[in-house]
DNA sequence: GGCGCCTTTTAAAGCGCTTTAATTGCCAGT
DNA sequence: ACTGGCAATTAAAGCGCTTTAAAAGGCGCC
């Protein structure tokens, strides 16, 4: 309400001009000790900060970061968070843009784009490669969670179809031959983890148990092919999901329908996301290092925007299995 | 990269000045019909998009609204969904800034305030109702959620002792008479809840079955009450939960346990939260209403800055009850 | 004392837009 | 022909900061 403090205010109160003030609250070499002191003095008195809006301006360097995500996705929230803390320590900002019911990626990076956010990174997007490579003739792009042919795209990955096959040699190594693969619909994240299972399934010599129930990432479809599996006559000893929430709707299901997790059947899930790690869901699941992936991401968009790297990056971390409960040899 | 067109670029292409093209594209009065088409035309063409940052400075106004919110929490994911929506509507841009490990609700609304929102919007913020009166001289504020003594603070809230009472009277109906409350920890929207169940049992005469589980929000903390709760000798037949999380959590563990939910123990949630809506767990909870609260909330913020209130405003939303099949009577 | 060389400070030119007051051009009215 | 009035247009002054080039001061040295 009552105006914030200007920089004018605190150069005023130190009797310097506002340029020496700039200088001195960004730690830029010139001003004097003495200097330094008295204007840290009253900035602090005054309760000053900065308004981005016109520092950003003035600047020709903007130091923002734009992020897409969806907000429902628990993996999307581990990941913001590592992404801030990265920002953080390399002096960006990061502002956020959610997909909603009535917002899709078009608008949700549009508004980035009105931000003037100098990079962009996309949280699991499910634009074409060419709209990716469009968007990255305007403002360097980082994905983060699948792959994009664009050669302009910076990628931050993991295996997916490594964790798949990961999943599977445990399963396999277990037991279980007939293992079916609950799938997570369009996105080109699910169609990665998809092929992952086929082909893995194909060199263990499976071929003939391949079993794809359709699904969409969401606990909901979980449930639905949870029902579906129980009661089949030739119901798999293992099921693998497409992600966490998926398997959490698959074990409610099984449980429901009195089966057992793991003696009577086994569920792998993908993205050891909270929800696996708690207690009683104990999930044996793929665990995709978040943390790894937001650093990565950060960093290359700060190299493209601070070192002047222009040829694209593609980083692929090797997911890996972490063996909780919900696995176990075939009864 | 190559630059964006800026509004020189525009103007230049019609052979009009900027301030044509920038009453053209915000659709002021002035402009001829004949220019409208020309600049607009000529915008399509070089794909102009204003630079928020830019016009937010020179506008006096920023058309900016402040949202703080924790990415984890699910009911937070709706609010902020319709709170996007009705932003869109009335016309103002929204600036998220989330809780995570390393940053703290004062980092949050730092952040929101160096973006010069024109005002905030708190998610269940855990602020001191001192701290906020303090922030509101700064800013408008409005917290979504909980009740705030401060009077400069708008707030929007449901009335969660009517929500816990409508669940107590349900139970009761069905027969109940020993149900515990499983609390949702230190936060001022926990609190509101566990006065609520205090008050409902001794109206209700159970003073004496009053019974509190020490808990978090979260289904961690469900799975731990769970577990204590399933093999007390003196088991009580329904369980209140603080949020969704917890009773989800709880679910999960009286599962586990071997019991059967509704037909040996009932559980009543909060939040009405996507999860108590699928199919398996279909939880029995209080909706709040997610998409009103958050309409309110934006217009108690647009009132302050477009309309000039200055007095203070709560609105009190009634949360209901929605049975779903997680109630039964007691065994 | 004058000169060059540092260090410190500052005037002033933006950043890309909005907005207001002033200007221009037209036409009707006298 | 001249004026007033109106609609359309624009020049120019910011918005609150950054940054650069130039100014000012201080020092030692010839």
């Amino acid at each position: 309400m009552d105006q914030r403090p200007r920089l004018d205010d605190v150069a005023a109160r130190v009797g310097v001009s506002t340029a020496s003030v700039s200088l001195v609250l960004r730690g830029a070499p010139g001003p004097s000790a003495e200097t330094r002191r008295r204007v840290l003095e009253a900035a602090a008195e005054l309760g000053y900060r900065a308004d981005r809006t016109a520092s950003m301006l003035a600047r020709r360097r903007r130091h923002l970061l734009g992020v897409m995500l969806d907000i429902r996705n628990p993996f999307h929230a581990e990941l913001v968070e590592e992404i801030q803390a990265e920002a953080d320590r390399v002096g960006y900002e990061v502002v956020l843009s959610t997909l909603t019911r009535h917002r899709d990626e078009e608008r949700a990076v549009e508004t980035l784009l009105d931000f003037r956010c100098e990079a962009v990174l996309l949280l699991g997007p499910d634009f074409t490669d060419k709209r990716l490579g469009a968007l990255a003739g305007q403002v360097p792009v980082v994905t983060i969670g699948r792959r994009v042919a664009d050669r302009d795209v910076d990628v931050v990955r993991s295996a997916d179809h490594l964790g798949v096959a990961e999943s599977l040699a445990h399963l396999i190594g277990l037991g279980h031959r007939r293992i079916a693969f609950v799938d997570g619909g369009r996105g080109a994240v699910a169609a990665a983890r998809r092929r992952g299972y086929r082909d893995a399934m194909r060199r263990a010599g499976l071929q003939d148990e391949i079993r794809i129930i359709p699904g969409d990432h969401t606990e909901e479809g979980g449930i639905r092919a949870g029902r579906l599996l129980a009661v089949a006559d030739d119901r798999p000893t293992a099921v693998v999901a497409s992600n966490d929430r998926l398997a959490v709707g698959l074990m409610d299901a099984f449980l429901r329908a009195g089966l057992e997790v793991p003696h009577q059947v086994s569920i792998v899930g993908y993205d050891d996301s909270t929800l696996a790690r708690l207690a009683h869901i104990d999930l044996t699941t793929i665990n995709q290092d978040a943390p790894a992936q937001a650093k990565f991401a950060v960093s290359a968009a700060v190299q493209r925007l601070d070192e002047g790297r222009r040829e694209r990056v593609e980083t692929v971390l090797n997911p890996h299995l972490v063996i909780r409960g919900s696995t176990a040899p075939p009864p």
